[in-house]
DNA sequence: ATTGACCTTCCGGTAACAGGAACCTCCATA
DNA sequence: TATGGAGGTTCCTGTTACCGGAAGGTCAAT
């Protein structure tokens, strides 16, 4: 199976599956004529990825993601850990996100947007942090 | 005023500051012996760009918000055009973080977290979404 | 003179690819 | 058979906003 075909099969771009090689991720045959040439071992294993990805894991965590799930011999706590730990890195950003969003709507809310120059918005970035309205 | 007071004033590491006067963010003037002299325009510039990027502003926006707040003749609605953007864009990537946290949390609960190798969690990553519990 | 803190520039690395150049290969049609 | 176009290959650069570290100059004090 050719890396195009592969490509539409699994929906990550040629460029991201040479990569994945690159890396270390997956290792497919090589044709006669140089082509990659994909298994269905490859195709689940890019698939995995895919999803993985998706769910916001980085490479790092989707290596072990992958070599856990090629280890029949796991324990799903190792799982787990790696999941809960991502889990737990996602619910901290959002928090941050989320304090950052408040200060920003505060800071727009205030600032009349309109050809004056005055603006609560660069007044709170100089420091300035005074003047209510 | 040398770099390394100037960090200590405004927070910011000494290579940021350097990177900043690369990208042109800072225009400090040179001492006789090569070291960079900041003076108070500098000092404020860079405690506003610290304070930008705190809000999450990227260095691009940053370039902007500068400019505007240095030019006395700026609209306030350009100034909030910038941050509504920032902010439109910083609720998107909230959303989509509370996604991502909801399945993992299904999943992560799903999860025993036992020595067993059953696991939901690769079952979902491998694509077997089947197999409810 | 030496030491240690501070400064300088420059190079490489980070995460996860995307874009694009230069070139090869395969297949089908004129 | 020549040619064209789709699709494959490698390799290099760029992205974001810096950080770490090397090699080497400078300053102030002992």
């Amino acid at each position: 199976m050719n890396i195009g075909e592969v490509s539409r099969a699994v929906g990550l771009p040629a460029k991201t599956i040479r990569y994945y090689e690159d890396i270390g991720l997956v290792r497919p045959l090589r044709g006669a004529n140089g082509y990659r040439d994909f298994n269905e071992q490859d195709l689940h294993k890019l698939a995995f990825l895919g999803r993985s990805r998706s769910l916001g894991f980085s490479i790092n965590d989707c290596r072990t993601l992958l070599s856990l799930y090629e280890d029949r011999d796991r324990a799903s706590a190792d799982v787990k850990a790696v999941a809960a730990e991502h889990l737990e890195r996602i619910t901290q950003k959002i928090s941050e996100l989320q304090e950052l969003k408040s200060t920003l709507e505060n800071l727009v809310t205030r600032c009349n947007g309109d050809e004056r120059p005055d603006c609560p918005i660069l007044r709170d970035l100089s420091g300035h942090k005074l003047q209510s309205s």
